[in-house]
DNA sequence: TGCTTCACG
DNA sequence: GACGTACGTGAAGCAC
């Protein structure tokens, strides 16, 4: 027998009745209700149930394994909350003819199952969950609720979480946090306060989810909040709570499950049973499912136990075999490991998470699940003081380096890695280029881009459902964190060897996902390749001009003094001109300027576009403060902090580019981030010019102009609009002429400006109201230029709607590429929520398909150099414009060879059916060149 | 740590 | 008509 050693339980809780609905609503979409062949009775939701359980039960290297298990009904009667409140549940309709006769069917499908099919009368089902949910979690247990009902996010905790089994989707805290806006112990006050029209729970008018949170937030708990109404500043609001107190206190007892329910059966009585096909297929052959018997009967053969087998993770978690490594032959047995497997998993330990300044402290590797070792190598290095007899025993750095080089070089052993980005860094810096490699993290993000992070300690959760040792766990965390070097090697080995070892189980559950899904080319052509060319550029860096920036420091400094002193003067006293709350005191309290605009959070806003109005009005102050704000954040974001990051032995700054960070497929910059060096402003170019290049050489920039303009006139199929590009039209004004109805020549700049503004609306998914703040003008005003707009080019009004309907069916959107974008929140009840995932999906597949071209060009650009033999190298991406460092002799050639290159990075993948133009040009700074 | 603000495409 | 918005980022300073 395999090992069930004594571990707790984790039992899988079917919200039976829930998921019927859910099931049966959705297959009415889909496919107009499934019927019996032989007699046309419903039975939809049944197959749908069905199959649902049959996954619980059999996708064992699946993220599920329960040891115990129950499905979970509602009793068809009144419940002890129509004794409190009549009305509870009242505005519920029947429910639908074609579905009356699967609710004893499915209770049927649950016992062919060899399921525990429990209902007590004068109880919901989720009363009974919630028993057995408080029980099992008091006894130590795991528990996982199969139910995506709001109302059972209440029980959420460490160890109960919820499963979404129609999006397949993991509901934690996290998500409760994200739906309620604060963590499960305060859903039922939300709930409370907030009511639920669909349950007639009344709650307080006027107050929605949001709102509540807030509340409660703010006051703690809804007796407080009661009891406390009247400090309310809101009157409608403040009135509301206090007339309707006693309807949100019923509310509560509405919406509190109960958690004491009377069972007839306890925990133990729900372990998992073997499927009985002598019980189950009669069931499915009543049913005529006939896929599903073909599926069980392949998966189950006819003499086998599945559940008899114990489980994976179980496995995983008992069979660890970790070796540290202190002597050569040790690790030459691992690296012949890795010869004859062909497949290695590798991830390397350093002192610091900033890879250009890292040094290595050890090399962890794992050949198979469960078998991994770590190679200490540098701990307790620079005389620091680590109380470690271990560390004395550790393999020379260059020794363990020469003879791990060949196999992490070897094309006949493939390296996998979680952001693999990093590792090569390091390891180039040591002299080692690993290759060829494969990427965790990049193949999640091909897959599941925008359905969460993809970070290993997430993958590992959401793939094994394993919890890793935290970096944080073993170095601590704030001032006095310690550096992995610092670590004794006993505790590192374990966390070192466990990265290992989970990235190579992540890549076993992730890898075949590609090919499944259609990601494959995805992951081949944009991610897995860039990679190796972000380590280039970020190891190569900017050169940046420290004298450049002190200069500009100094002159920042003296004006913001000027401004300072000035808005004291003005203000009649000192303070804080870095504080918004501050500020607002002073413009909005004492010297009672009209305060406009609010935050999120309520406080007054005086943000630029508030000062600006006030300056336009005639204040000086706000002007003032505008004038210091804008140098301010100048200096500490720029010419302050930039010099921090030059590093000591390259005088180059070198940004990290994150490759996974977006949901669009852009990349992001960080520490520092170079994608954000100011342009706009006269001061703010001045910063640029601190960017320059060695002696002999120059900066060359090249951007794409309009490209996510040109691809959505592609991809939308805009005739005029594409014809306009094809005759090199100056964009703006042709639309503008379009929606005007002006001539092109001598048009008025503020006529360009507006249609200018609406091009870009477009494409973040316009709306009156944005457009309308944008420009400035009404929001009628601004509703009648998008319809007029919509007039002029149809193919938007379409392109729109397909995607939104599109998103709405699938969960995700996709550009030309294939690249994918799961969207959530598309079907969400809440109409602000819903816009802004609908604003998301038009936005994506055009910000998306622009940074899928970039990446096309830059993975073929340092090859296009060399085969060109020019020595450029590329430094830079900001999204729809490359840098690069060439010698002054070959600027020419650099600047058409690179256009060239990006011009045609669609092809072959996509013929584009417009142009893309590249304005590439060099200069001495990059200012100059841009 | 969360909020606000602001730099970029 | 709800509900709070233009899409996508990262970093700094303040206030708790």
């Amino acid at each position: 027998m395999a090992k069930i050693t004594k571990t707790a339980r984790r039992l899988y809780l079917v919200d039976g009745s829930g998921y019927l609905f859910r099931a049966y609503f959705a297959m009415a979409r889909s496919r107009q209700g499934l019927t019996r062949k032989s007699d046309g009775l419903p039975v939809g939701a049944v197959l749908g149930f069905s199959n649902m359980l049959n996954k619980l039960l059999t996708d064992m290297q699946d993220e599920h394994d329960p040891t115990h298990l129950a499905v979970i009904f509602d009793h068809s009667s009144k419940t002890f909350r129509n004794d409190i409140y009549t009305e509870y549940k009242g505005n519920r309709p029947d429910a639908p003819e074609d579905l009356i006769p699967q609710f004893p069917l499915v209770r049927e499908a649950t016992r062919a199952f060899n399921v525990p099919c429990i209902e007590t009368e004068g109880y919901e089902a989720d009363d009974i969950i919630a028993t057995y949910a408080r029980k099992a979690e008091a006894d130590g247990d795991e528990v996982v609720i199969i139910s995506s009902d709001k109302d059972l996010m209440q029980l959420v905790s460490d160890n109960i979480s919820m499963f979404d089994p129609m999006k397949n989707k993991r509901i934690g805290r996290e998500e409760v946090i994200e739906k309620f806006g604060l963590p499960p112990e305060n859903v039922v006050d939300i709930q409370a306060l907030a009511g639920d029209s669909s349950d007639n729970v009344p709650g307080v008018p006027g107050i929605g989810i949001k709102t509540a949170a807030q509340l409660i937030e703010e006051y703690g708990d809804l007796e407080t909040l009661l009891e406390r109404a009247s400090e309310i500043k809101q009157n409608k609001r403040r009135e509301n709570l206090i007339e309707f107190a006693d309807q949100a206190r019923i509310s509560k007892k509405l919406v509190e499950l109960c958690a004491d329910v009377p069972l007839d059966d306890g925990l133990d009585s729900l372990a998992l049973r073997s499927i009985d096909l002598d019980l189950l297929m009669p069931f499915l052959e009543k049913m005529e499912f006939n896929q599903l018997i073909e599926r069980i009967k392949r998966d189950f053969g006819d003499d086998r136990s599945l559940v008899a087998e114990g489980s994976t993770m179980t496995g995983a978690a008992g069979e660890q075999e970790y070796e540290t490594i202190f002597d050569e032959a040790a690790l030459q047995k691992w690296i012949d490991a890795a010869y004859v497997r062909g497949v290695i998993a590798v991830d390397t330990e350093t002192n610091s998470l900033n890879a250009m300044r890292a040094s290595l402290v050890g090399i962890s590797m794992a050949t198979q699940p469960g078998q991994a070792c770590y190679i200490p190598l540098g701990h307790g290095g620079d005389g620091l003081a680590l109380d470690d007899e271990d560390a004395a025993k550790q393999i020379p750095l260059e020794k363990a380096i020469s003879l791990l080089k060949p196999m992490l070089e070897d094309p006949a052993v493939l390296k996998i890695g979680q952001n693999m980005k990093y590792d090569a860094l390091i390891l180039s810096r040591y002299g080692v280029n690993i290759a060829p490699f494969d990427d965790t993290m990049l193949i999640s993000y091909a897959l599941d881009c925008g359905r969460g992070g993809h970070g290993m300690d997430e993958l590992a959760k959401r793939h094994l459902d394993y919890d890793t040792i935290k970096f944080s766990d073993i170095a601590g965390t704030g001032k006095k964190a310690k550096t992995f070097d610092q670590i004794h090697i006993k505790e590192a080995a374990k966390y070192a060897a466990e990265d290992a070892d989970i990235t190579l189980r992540l890549y076993q559950v992730l890898k075949p996902r590609l090919a499944a899904e259609g990601k494959t080319t995805v992951y081949e052509t944009l991610e897995r390749p860039l990679a190796p060319i972000i380590v280039g550029m970020e190891r190569e860096g900017v050169k940046v001009d420290r004298s450049v920036l002190s200069a500009l420091s100094s002159d920042f400094a003296q004006r913001m003094a000027a401004s300072e002193a000035e808005a004291y003067e003005l203000a009649g006293e000192a303070f804080k001109l870095g504080s918004p709350k501050q500020i607002a005191e002073i413009l909005f309290g004492k010297l009672d300027m009209p305060g406009g605009r609010k935050t999120a959070k309520g406080a007054w806003s005086t943000n630029a576009e508030v000062l600006e109005e006030l300056a336009a009005a005639g204040h000086d102050l706000p002007r003032v403060i505008l004038e210091w704000r804008s140098l301010s954040k100048l200096k500490s974001t720029y010419t302050d902090a930039l010099p921090e990051d030059i590093h000591p032995d390259t005088g180059r700054i070198h940004t990290s580019y994150s490759l996974a960070a977006t949901t669009t497929g852009r990349l992001s910059s960080n520490d520092p981030n170079l994608q954000n060096i100011p342009i706009r402003t006269e001061d703010g170019r001045k910063i640029r010019t601190a960017f320059v290049h060695e002696k002999g050489n120059v900066l060359v920039a090249a951007d794409y102009s309009q490209i996510e303009l040109r691809l959505l006139a592609h991809i939308a199929d805009l005739k005029s609009m594409k014809q306009a590009f094809a005759d090199g039209i100056d964009i703006h004004a042709m639309t503008a002429s379009e929606m005007f109805g002006v001539p092109v020549k001598d048009m008025d700049p503020m006529v360009r400006r507006r249609a200018k503004a609406i091009n870009f609306g477009i494409i973040y998914g316009i709306s009156a109201f944005g457009l309308a703040n944008q420009l400035g003008i009404s929001r009628g005003e601004a509703k009648d230029y998008i319809d007029a707009y919509f007039k002029k080019f149809p193919g938007i009004r379409h392109y729109m709607d397909e995607t939104i309907a599109f998103a709405k069916s699938h969960g995700y959107v996709e550009t030309i590429f294939g690249r994918r974008t799961y969207v959530g929140g598309i079907n969400e009840k809440n109409p602000a929520m819903r816009g802004y995932s609908e604003r998301q999906a038009i936005n994506a597949p055009i910000q998306g398909a622009a940074a899928d071209v970039i990446r096309r060009a830059m993975i073929r650009m340092p090859q296009a150099l060399q085969d060109a033999g020019l020595g450029a190298k590329m430094l830079l991406q900001v999204h729809d414009e490359l840098i690069f460092e060439c010698a002054k002799g070959e600027a020419k050639k650099v600047c058409d060879l690179v256009s060239k290159i990006m011009i045609g990075a669609p092809q072959p993948a996509v013929t584009l059916s417009v142009p893309l133009v590249v304005d590439a040009r060099p200069g001495s700074n990059w200012g100059e060149a841009h």
